[in-house]
DNA sequence: CGAAATTTTGATCACGTTCAACTTCAGTGG
DNA sequence: CCACTGAAGTTGAACGTGATCAAAATTTCG
């Protein structure tokens, strides 16, 4: 489906410069949507990495209450932000993919407000906050990614937030999984039709709001409409469309930071 | 309550400097708690300003689906951010008090994902998009500072996901009113046990994902628990720490910027 | 003052939770 | 290789919360 060997994503876009070998990092595909970078915006931002974590699966990576200062590039890997309540009821914020920020939004507040935890093994590219801050003091162009992240992030919130709020269980599944995708394909990690998803039922039903038998019950029937199958930890599309229209799900995509001519 | 002339927000944190003019400005005492500003800086923020809009109750300012491209600082006012679905029900996203950005994630998208209305009239300092981000790019500072806020607007979808996923109407109520209190707050807009609530019910209820007959039990129940007292569209608190408690609420604050010395 | 918006109350009922049991599957050690 | 274990997925029955609908009371505002 990719034939040149240096597009890193697939929008009708100038494709950015994109140096070998940061080609497979999902991150830097992730900022191609909205930023160009050049050679050297990518020499200063390996510079900051502290070190490459890896992680193993059920690890606990933040926890609620304590504070963090630092960054995690997720580079592979997958895992749960989350909460849990003094009822013992959890409520899953945010799935965190291939791309994403680990510390965003939680290294920006006096102290973490939930837990993070992987659910595959993930291998993390770590650096301090102070670091990136000091960064972007001499390169503005990255406090302005850092800046847009965050604006993805808060959007992918507020979908959950309509979700959640007044969609129907089965509408909130078709749009979750349609997020799932969506994010996955913006990092080069999705087929047309398909894409991973690690995740369990009962994670699923925290993040949604629903209990576990009624999620079980939700997933059966998009199934038997013939809309998703699953199979190995893996979902597919089978009738896009029809989902999305039930969904009334509309992809939100960044718009390119207007950079002045002079930076 | 507050004595000295120049303290913009009662916090333990040194003063910020905040020249004259300023002083009651919410959108600066909000950007006092993380960072300082010279004079200079706010000069240079100022410039920006196209314009200063005055807004009528129940205006429309944003509109689900079109491009937007402004920042818009609310000097006075409220809004709500929200959501109209197929089957006619709405969803709040969020409530826009005084300090806060009117775009901020909208205009970092390709498409607004959510309408925008005034609750009450309000007035706004508009600025472009464009405009900003190349302040940014001279005074690295204020892309951080839109970072921060951006953080901060995810914290708050955050919490909101928690309360609509798994907290019982009672607490979510709760932990709303907490919510807004503590945002008046960080703008010197809230006594120490009240503060102004010119939502409606349905507002309300649009927001925390419940049917407005259900949010007036609720309501009538946090009344009867002599824990609120309502009048005139401003809340007292009359049991801060047992509504506190049952809300589970912990107010989040943003740590300071970590500004490197040399800037 | 009249009209419209908002708040309040009540009765009914559906949806989704809860709880419990059972199945399936992956991984592990005998 | 199979027995065992724990995690994840599946199904059913009963219950209760909060939605829905309708109507009255109250407030707000033109």
């Amino acid at each position: 489906m990719n034939e040149l060997p240096l597009r890193i994503i697939d929008r009708n876009r100038p494709a950015a410069v994109a140096p070998k070998g940061w080609r497979e990092e999902p991150f830097i595909a992730r900022l191609c949507n909205f930023v160009d970078l050049t050679r050297s915006d990518l020499d200063a931002l390996f510079a900051l990495i502290e070190c490459e974590h890896p992680i193993k699966k059920r690890r606990e990576l933040v926890l609620d209450g304590y504070p963090f200062g630092k960054l995690g590039f997720i580079k592979d890997g997958f895992a749960v932000r989350y909460k849990l309540l003094r009822n013992g009821k959890r409520q899953i914020v945010s799935f965190l993919l291939p791309g994403d920020v680990i510390g965003l939004p939680g290294s920006f507040l006096d102290r973490a407000a939930h837990s993070v935890i992987a659910v595959t093994d993930m291998t993390l590219r770590v650096c301090a906050l102070d670091a990136f801050v000091n960064l972007c003091c001499r390169e503005p162009k990255f406090a302005l990614v850092l800046t847009w992240l965050a604006a993805q992030e808060a959007a992918v919130y507020a979908e959950r937030i309509i979700s959640i709020g007044r969609r129907t269980p089965t509408e909130r599944l078709a749009h979750f999984l349609l997020e799932i995708h969506s994010r996955l394909s913006a990092v080069d990690r999705a087929d047309d039709a398909s894409c991973e998803l690690p995740f369990t039922q009962e994670m699923m039903s925290d993040a949604l709001g629903l209990s576990v038998p009624h999620l079980n019950r939700t997933l059966r029937q998009l199934r038997a409409g013939g809309l998703v199958a699953i199979d190995d930890h893996r979902i597919f599309f089978t009738a896009m469309p029809a989902l999305a229209q039930l969904a009334q799900f509309q992809p939100v995509n960044p718009v390119r930071i207007p950079m002045p001519a002079f930076a």
